[in-house]
RNA sequence: CGGAGCGUAGCGCAGCCUGGUAGCGCACUAUACUGGGGGUGUAGGGGUCGUGGGUUCAAAUCCCGCCGCUCCGACCA
């Protein structure tokens, strides 16, 4: 992409209605805008980000096993008065009537929905296990909305939804999003942590929060300090039993400040991490709860029907985009990890209309094109200063300097964005090193 | 939903107390110089002062209503 033309409208000053990193950094990037309270538009820049992340929740569902569907944003209040849901939600249920006086409503979540489908289809045990995912815009009309994206009104979900015969194979099922969430957010270049949950009714230990670690986190978080070790790069058969290495995880203590209880916690102080850290995932078991409201029964290997046992496991999309912000981010800028970031490299030209520059620039950005790298071309004529301070905002990983004054003797000035190093050298050695990470 | 604020140019703000020609910085347009970390000069454009009513010869300014947004708290992916 060349930047004379793409539409980034950078700010140089920050809204004084945005308080935390991630809301001050999305708007002077450029990435949202602001649409009502806890509504948004995505930019081109910000789109990009979303989309990425998207895509590598999408890969890792599908990996574990999930099939993905689409179910719509706007749902029948019928479903909602089946399960009870409807009266129970609250004020936070956007309700809608149509022109023929039906009520609806925008969905907040979807487990009603897919119980719909499921019972509509499924009859027998022989057709399980199944989950079943989608990524949709979601709606709660919070009471006070805020931290931009964080906690916005209208978000962008992933929920999956298991269904097994019995809890055990539920479990397993779990296990599955269990493991399968670590690997998400560690290809983010994030540490989540899952955090022991309240079950709620249901009981057990089959609710876990996912929690990345935030200074500007909404809730504080207890952890043993060997978390802070764990390596997360094994690689995972999903047909294999995953409760040792669920076990391995959920041995070593973690919750947030509602599960945490001072007086009993069996983590000695000296190993006790206290920080501060942001929801990004949630999942949990909830039993027969939908399916025996709403008849989500299938015939068991002795014939006779069984409410299947289920599960939901949801992961903020639209709120990890400002998750990995608070997480990685300096007094310059954003600073992306390179799986998510909206173009792998920036190549800044100096000096557009300096026929050795303007080639050299396109040479590089012609290389980094075909190897699927994703290059923002910074071709405007502006002052190398505001070029340089643009980049560094939006947080692209490597920046390439292209001027006259290194052209001379064929040198570029590479930067890498986390680090802040640069380093002078010809433009081969420079896509050579940014090509091998 | 309790408490507290704020709405004046695209953004950040002053002006309001004490009513009398709507301002500043950045951004934007043109132009010249400049050019390796957010440049300088010159000349420009852009505002029904959130909105409705009231008081007044006169309202951004005073009074009342409404709307929107933000912050603290309770609540939440």
């Amino acid at each position: 992409m060349r930047l004379s033309q793409y539409f980034l409208p950078l700010l140089k000053e920050t809204p004084k209605e945005a308080q935390i990193a991630s809301h001050r950094l999305m708007l002077r990037a450029g990435m949202v805008q602001q649409s009502s309270a806890g509504i948004y538009s995505w930019l081109p820049l910000g789109k990009r980000v979303l989309d990425k992340i998207e895509n590598i929740v999408r890969e890792e569902q599908n990996r574990a096993g999930a099939l993905e569907i689409l179910m719509p944003t706007i749902q029948p209040a019928e479903l909602w008065q089946e399960s009870g849901r409807y009266d129970d939600y609250g004020a936070e249920m956007l309700r809608i009537v149509d022109r023929h006086d039906r009520n609806m409503l925008y969905g907040p979540t979807n487990e009603e929905q897919i119980t719909d489908i499921f019972r509509a289809h499924v009859r027998s045990y022989k057709a399980l296990p199944l989950n079943m995912y989608h990524i949709q815009w979601k709606f709660r009309d919070e009471v006070r909305p805020r931290f931009g994206i964080m906690r916005g009104r209208e978000f962008l979900m992933k929920d999956a939804y298991s269904f097994d015969l019995d809890g055990d194979k539920a479990r397993a099922a779990y296990n599955r999003m269990f493991v399968s969430y670590l690997k998400t957010f560690a290809r983010m270049g994030l540490t989540a942590i899952p955090m022991e949950a309240d079950t709620g009714p249901i009981g057990g230990d089959m609710s876990h929060e996912f929690i990345i670690l935030a200074e500007t986190g909404e809730s504080g978080v207890f952890f043993h300090k060997d978390w802070m070790n764990i390596n997360l790069d094994a690689d995972i058969d999903y047909n294999t039993d995953l409760q040792p290495f669920v076990d391995k995880f959920t041995s070593l203590y973690a919750r947030a400040d509602d599960m945490h209880d001072p007086e009993n916690c069996p983590v000695p102080s000296d190993d006790l991490m206290s920080l501060r850290g942001i929801e990004i995932g949630h999942i949990f078991y909830f039993g027969t709860k939908y399916s025996e409201t709403m008849g989500a029964t299938v015939s068991g290997p002795d014939g006779k029907p069984v409410p299947v046992h289920m599960g939901s496991y949801g992961i903020g999309v639209s709120r990890l985009v400002g998750g990995i912000i608070e997480a990685s981010h300096d007094d310059k800028g954003i600073i992306w990890p390179d799986a998510v970031a909206p173009f792998g490299v920036a190549i800044i030209n100096l000096k557009p209309g300096d026929a050795i520059c303007d080639a050299q620039a396109d040479q590089l950005y012609q290389q980094f094109d075909n190897a699927g790298l994703e290059p923002l071309l910074d071709d405007r004529n502006d002052r190398p200063g505001a070029k340089m301070a643009s980049m560094d905002l939006i947080g692209i990983p490597w920046q390439i300097v292209v001027g006259p004054r290194g052209m001379e003797h064929n040198m570029v000035e590479l930067k890498r964005r986390k680090t802040g190093e640069t380093a002078e050298m010809s433009p081969d050695s420079a896509v050579t090193k940014i090509l091998n990470g």
